[in-house]
DNA sequence: AATACTATCGAAACCGGTTTCCATCGGAAC
DNA sequence: GTTCCGATGGAAACCGGTTTCGATAGTATT
């Protein structure tokens, strides 16, 4: 059942119903009723492949989701919400997703050119080696998650990782501490550079002091925020107050402080980062940045949707809020 | 560049450079030299629509999600892991994700034909009205997963719920309870219903009394574990061992413990069931019962590229084993 | 040497749409 | 009564591949 069919049916010009179909001018009121009848009357469904054969659009956005971020489950629960996002804002218009199965060493600008997608949405920790090169420099709209790559097309959504820290630690310093310590996760991470940054930045503009014990950097593991925590709670003169930039890594020091019987939040506040749902079940419950990521998705979306019908836009550059949740490990009770 | 460019740089006809890249007999190797050669020079990808226009295939996978799995942190952990291996295993096999955005009211069967996939996966409870139907009934492969949905070319994957909650069931048993009470979750749930029915099977085999106040039912929410906790621990014979059939309820059941000062695992031991990351996290640690939800992905992924390529193939049914992960809460110091 | 067969290659039709462009027609303007 | 114009609908080319089928050349057979 196609075009054609409908055609002969309605006893008209397949370019007729091509007309109907897309809503042109230039198709008198009579003979529409007759097409949209014919095709009421069947079961026809347009093939898009033809279609985008000729108009060259397929209504398909890419989603190129890092390998490593099908590992950590700290992500994990992350990207699903952010897919969530995109995938709300996407059906409003009609598009879908392409998740490409791609593995790093191939060439996404291939898949991208093969499926001719509209545009390309990038999750997760791209090294930016060739693969990544060419898509970016292709002139295909991308929008890129959380890190800052060139190209003459792209636009980044990231979540303001500088407002989230200044959120925690000012909000430390508010409770009245002063000796406050930071860890932070690995020394590749985009993101922990920027928290341990402004965490360095906060301390200095309200005079703090910050000895080179109390800012840390790790991975982000339990293990290692446990291990670090014992650390800091056992230095000369521990700090009264830590912020970690994941979640992972306070329910670490959590852990520690329980081990040394430090009581959280008395004889130290905790603030960790991502707001994973754990936070709720940690005991206390655990003070965290919140990051909108189902809000991210659906910016993230329409910013690929807005390049793509406006060429001449420069590329977004969107720098979604955070908030904090404070819960027990940072409140006097 | 397309095809008769490559051609017209071969110089050969088309239909030639076809044959090549599909590897057809028929083709010298000096010609088949030649058109690589021109390949390799120039930039060419194929035009996937053009080729699917008239192979009638897309290598193209789709998915739907159902709305409400992208809703609950439970299942959200759940789902992103299956796509995970459902993604993985695709790869290997040059077929792509396609994952629809459609509101539950739309025909689902309308994106099918349009995209002409090869296959379809389906994730999550729908409630089966005609949107699903008619794609089921549509001859087109599906996997469906955790629920049985009837249609001539439909599989199943699931998880083995039976075993499962036989396994929970069992260990506690055998730790020397014989007072187990089972908090399960909504009625409307399959899988709740699953693990309630075994739950009471194996009490029955092993016959131990199942007391009407010790088979209760609730939401899958912590608060709604938390208040059936406290009924079933306020009993005048209260039990020494609960299964829960989800660890968000199992949270709620040890909040209760602590609240009334029964002591985790020595006057209580408690299972819950899907091993969430949480389960590490709470005090004790939570045993639980682990679904290998990347091994379901890849085990879905693979029954629908059999059935796409096997048309003869009675649809498979393929139910995944689940392991106990005993941990504190449910094994004696 | 004539015939039969096989391997190789190209021309053309086809998939199902879109788009351009031209023919036709009715009514308005002169 | 002509001429002109805008509205309408259809024919045909095109998008970029695949596939069929026929032509040709080279080799084997008799």
């Amino acid at each position: 059942m196609n075009i054609s069919d409908v055609a002969k049916k309605a006893g008209v010009a397949k370019s007729t119903v091509s007309k109907v179909l897309n809503n042109y001018k230039g198709v008198s009121e009579e003979t529409r009723r007759k097409v949209l009848d014919a095709i009421e009357s069947t079961t026809y469904t347009p093939n898009v492949f033809a279609k985008s054969l000729t108009t060259g659009k397929s209504n398909l956005i890419g989603l190129f989701v890092s390998e490593d971020l099908l590992e950590s489950f700290i992500v994990h629960v992350y990207w699903s919400e952010v897919v969530s996002g995109i995938r709300e804002a996407l059906v409003k218009e009609k598009y879908h997703v392409l998740m490409f199965a791609a593995s790093p060493d191939e060439d996404f600008l291939k898949f991208a050119k093969e499926y001719k997608v509209d545009g390309v949405i990038m999750l997760g920790d791209y090294p930016e080696p060739a693969s990544v090169r060419s898509l970016l420099d292709s002139g295909i709209p991308c929008v890129v998650f959380d890190r800052n790559l060139s190209g003459s097309r792209v636009g980044y959504v990231s979540s303001d990782d500088e407002r989230g820290s200044e959120l925690a630690v000012r909000h430390l310093i508010g409770q009245g501490h002063r000796r406050i310590a930071h860890i932070s996760g690995p020394d590749w991470s985009f993101e922990s550079a920027k928290r341990m940054m402004t965490y360095r930045r906060v301390m200095e503009e309200e005079r703090l002091p910050v000895p080179a014990e109390y800012a840390l950097a790790g991975e982000y593991s339990t293990q290692s925020g446990a291990e670090l925590g014992r650390r800091l709670l056992t230095l000369p003169e521990p700090p009264t107050a830590v912020f970690c930039a994941a979640d992972t890594i306070a329910a670490g020091v959590l852990q520690a402080a329980k081990e040394l019987q430090v009581e959280v939040p008395d004889r130290l506040m905790i603030v960790g980062y991502d707001d994973l749902p754990l936070c709720e079940y940690l005991h206390p419950p655990l003070a965290s940045i919140r990051q909108e990521r189902r809000a991210m998705g659906n910016i993230a979306a329409n910013a690929v949707l807005d390049m793509i019908r406006e060429a001449e836009l420069p590329p977004p550059d969107h720098r979604v809020d955070v908030n904090l949740i404070v819960r027990e490990s940072a409140r006097r009770p």
